[in-house]
DNA sequence: TATTGACCTTGGTGTAAGTCCTAGGTTGTA
DNA sequence: TACAACCTAGGACTTACACCAAGGTCAATA
């Protein structure tokens, strides 16, 4: 049985955060009677290391509070929550692509910034910064814009 | 010259995100003298597509509007923020390669569930989602916990 | 035993990066 | 002239915490 900053520090959370977490429901620690200290076990280790990992998966803790109540509640890996992930896992590839490419345009970009001699404002540019990347943008790809007002939630 | 609502449109994201950037001084319309109205020019559009971008690359708009004033105020492409974007860069790959594991990990876990049969309920069994997931923790890494209270801030 | 120092509690405020809402003014088309 | 669709400012709400403050607890030491 853990306190508060016990099971923090071995989990490389602050205390804050897991009083955040016991707060919002995502823990369930004992209460001392005399103190009212809380107090966390195995059970609420595993969550709390399930909880971090799916964060890093960009789930928000509503998300993952539906999970968890979800999993726990049947005994069966559920098809609710293996859908919600692989939903997510869609989306995580999706948005590593594009942080990937937004990467090596910008590595492209920095590389260049070096081989350019460094000098003063020459009228016409005002920066080479937002220069050099609109032009990837327009060379690599041009998502960035001008689709024609299409979608967006009217 | 682009109101609000056109330039946000174009771009993809809603009236009120425009709005905050123009607050944080990100861009700066003319103002219309009879009715206030915001008007944005390609200089604008510029920085509104920079902003999108390093915001993708996990920048904060405070950390944006650093490397936006450095890199206008001289017109070479500065070495500060040269150092800031790759600083930047290294973080994300770091992240991108944790996310990857941690997708690996999901996966496995999501393609395990779905060879079990449902059951319900077997008494010592709290979780199926939670204790595989604890599995794979335990066999694939252990850096989700006991590494001695090490560092932290003190 | 008394006193540290490190813990614990609740409750409140602050932060980022917006979203949404109110209340009212403007514009352009039918 | 009426209507939709825009515009303005300002304030409240959200998420996932961080950071106080005021006061209680606990274990080791002087």
């Amino acid at each position: 049985m853990k306190t508060v900053t016990a099971i923090a520090r071995q989990y490389k959370v602050s205390p804050d955060t897991v009083r955040h977490y016991t707060k919002l429901g995502l823990l369930y620690p004992l209460r001392s009677e005399e103190n009212g200290y809380r107090y966390f076990g195995t059970a609420d280790e595993n969550r709390l290391s399930f909880v971090i990992s799916a964060k890093k998966l960009g789930f928000t803790l509503k998300e993952i509070q539906n999970i968890l109540s979800t999993a726990e509640a049947g005994d069966t890996p559920c098809p609710l929550v293996r859908d919600l992930i692989n939903q997510r896992l869609v989306e995580i590839k999706k948005e590593m692509t594009e942080a990937q490419s937004l990467v090596a345009r910008l590595e492209i970009a920095c590389e260049e910034w070096s081989d350019l001699p460094d000098r003063v404002p020459s009228g016409s540019s005002i920066c080479h910064l937002i220069e050099t990347w609109q032009n990837h943008c327009i060379v690599v790809s041009s998502d960035n814009a001008s689709e024609e007002e299409s979608n967006e939630k009217t």
